[in-house]
DNA sequence: ATGAAAGCGCTAACAA
DNA sequence: TTGTTAGCGCTTTCAT
């Protein structure tokens, strides 16, 4: 293993001078060349932990998922992904499996181990959190939630819900059914459904079913729904959700969008790949992870970036949702 | 911050009878609850990098995944991850993003920030893999192909291929089209399409189609292909590439599996979820990564360990396959 | 611009 | 069982 001492040594310079080198200090043209062409020879890397046992942190940022087979998640970890990589960051995992006392401990975990910065992919934010992240000195993003006095990043929920109300009701939609899912969930359990309901309002009216993200729970929810059902319009609170509906009603021989329109949120891979294919709204996953790193860094560097920045959805009308007639 | 030295001090002895303590070398019970108390009290942590920077090496294990939004990444890290956090090692994941030389640049990586262990879910292992691997002394465990040499733990892939071709004939099919991937990737473009060849040998003929594993590549390539097909039976190389096909024929109005049978491989979440069901093959991905997070455990520990595992996978038959009459 | 020297917090001989 | 003593590879004063 080559050292600083044996740069130092071959070059014929101090170690100080390697570091100075190393950390862009001052160092003549003629040093920096010939220590250029030792570490080029030699392939020397510095030591991270040694650099990090004095430096007070590290070159890592922490994310904290609440799950890994989720699309929104895996988008939204391929983009930080890619920004850190240009910054030759690691980028650190922990999976919560929607625990909130893990994501806890995953908090003062990366503390500890001195991670430059935490982007955490939020479902809630409770006190602990907020007493977790202020006693960790570590810069963080939150990725999804909105939480006042924390840099957030979010979808905008309540817009994408309203532009959704919206446009049923501009298809000449006035009774609605709506799968959702816990209030637990600020983002899409309280958010996204209020604007869905300001949107239908006041010419809509709308009937909640509450279910879980799982498209199993939906399916099963559907069937018992669907056949009692009056709406002409069933909003669901996410692509996965509309899956387990589409396929009850199809189970149930009910046509889409003949019989009922119906649409998602989230625009995920196979609401293409189905039939009819599924209207939407589609979430910018990949580029708010693009954005929350590219924060992350700015925040890490010490510059000044918003308290909150809200990405703009889109509506993505595909075949599943038509006009009544 | 308190140290080891903090603690010595208030425990009145050593700093390295407080390391002794740490590492669990002799220590008498008097001095231990001493110990114990200190720490306790202070909330001492040690500091890892400290530790590292003497230690060779860390509590960390380094994954290198293809991709992060796979079915069988997501599963697979699932079941890392939860045996990881049993023996309290973090998880550290890259992605590769499909680029063989980010998988050998992340192995050189791994190896110099010292990870206990690496699981490289790998598409092929070419000689710069060996290389990389033979000069970091670090335990590799390979997932998803086999690499003589190397521990590696593999889907038997022939045997899916073997098993669904078997039963592909037994249903009385004789003409088939296969939908698979280029041959560089060892499983699933070799050793899954060789079993399916031999399964359905000397009983069937069979069209080889080549296209990618993205469902939109799929569905193009099956719309040129299926007006002319001659097939009662298309067998995709994965799931998603049979729903790529299954969105095809719906839009030629050809009935599955009326017109065609129609099967898989993965177990996919969403072959469930789409009409008909499709017949596949499981996999179990999760189990996977639960065995090479075991198995790695135990490399490291020293312990032997078989050099190849085989992992059993399962027909699942559902509405997209039938009996030809 | 450069070098000498003193640590960072911990581990690991070695002696006692 | 315990303490003493060197470092691990690097950064950072402080002189020069």
């Amino acid at each position: 293993m080559v050292t600083i001492n044996d740069i130092a040594r071959l070059a014929g310079v101090a170690k100080s001078t390697v570091s100075r080198y190393l950390n862009g200090g001052s160092v003549s043209a003629k040093t920096k060349a010939k220590i250029d062409k030792i570490v080029a020879e030699t392939g020397y890397k510095p030591n991270t932990f040694a650099q990090s046992l004095k430096a007070k942190n590290t070159a890592m940022i922490g994310t904290i998922v609440p799950r890994l087979d989720s699309y929104a998640t895996t988008q939204g970890l391929k983009g930080i992904d890619e920004q850190l990589r240009a910054v030759d960051y690691q980028l650190l995992i922990t999976n919560s499996n929607q625990d909130i006392q893990r994501e806890i401990e995953a908090i003062y975990a990366y503390a500890k181990q001195k991670v430059a910065g935490i982007i955490l992919f939020a479902t809630v934010i409770t006190d602990e959190h907020r007493k977790a992240i202020d006693s960790s000195k570590v810069p963080v993003i939150i990725l999804g939630q909105q939480a006042d006095g924390y840099h957030s990043i979010v979808h905008d929920d309540y817009q994408a819900g309203y532009m959704l109300g919206k446009y049923a009701v501009s298809l000449g939609h006035r009774i609605f059914t709506y799968f959702g899912v816990f209030e637990d969930d600020i983002a899409v359990g309280q958010k996204r459904k209020q604007g869905i309901l300001d949107g239908i309002k006041p010419n809509g009216k709308i009937k909640i079913i509450e279910t879980t993200f799982a498209i199993e729970a939906a399916y099963q929810k559907a069937l018992q729904i669907l056949p009692k059902m009056e709406s002409s319009y069933v909003i669901c609170a996410t692509d996965n959700i509309a899956l387990g509906v589409l396929k009850a009603a199809h189970e149930l021989k009910m046509v889409i969008p003949d019989q009922f329109s119906l649409s998602g949120f989230g625009d995920y891979d196979v609401t293409t790949a189905v039939f009819p294919m599924i209207t939407t709204i589609k979430f910018p996953y990949y580029q708010s992870g693009v954005i929350a790193a590219e924060n992350l860094y700015q925040l890490i560097e010490g510059e000044k970036i918003p308290e909150i920045i809200k990405l703009d959805n889109q509506l993505v009308e595909r075949e599943s949702t038509k006009r009544l007639k």
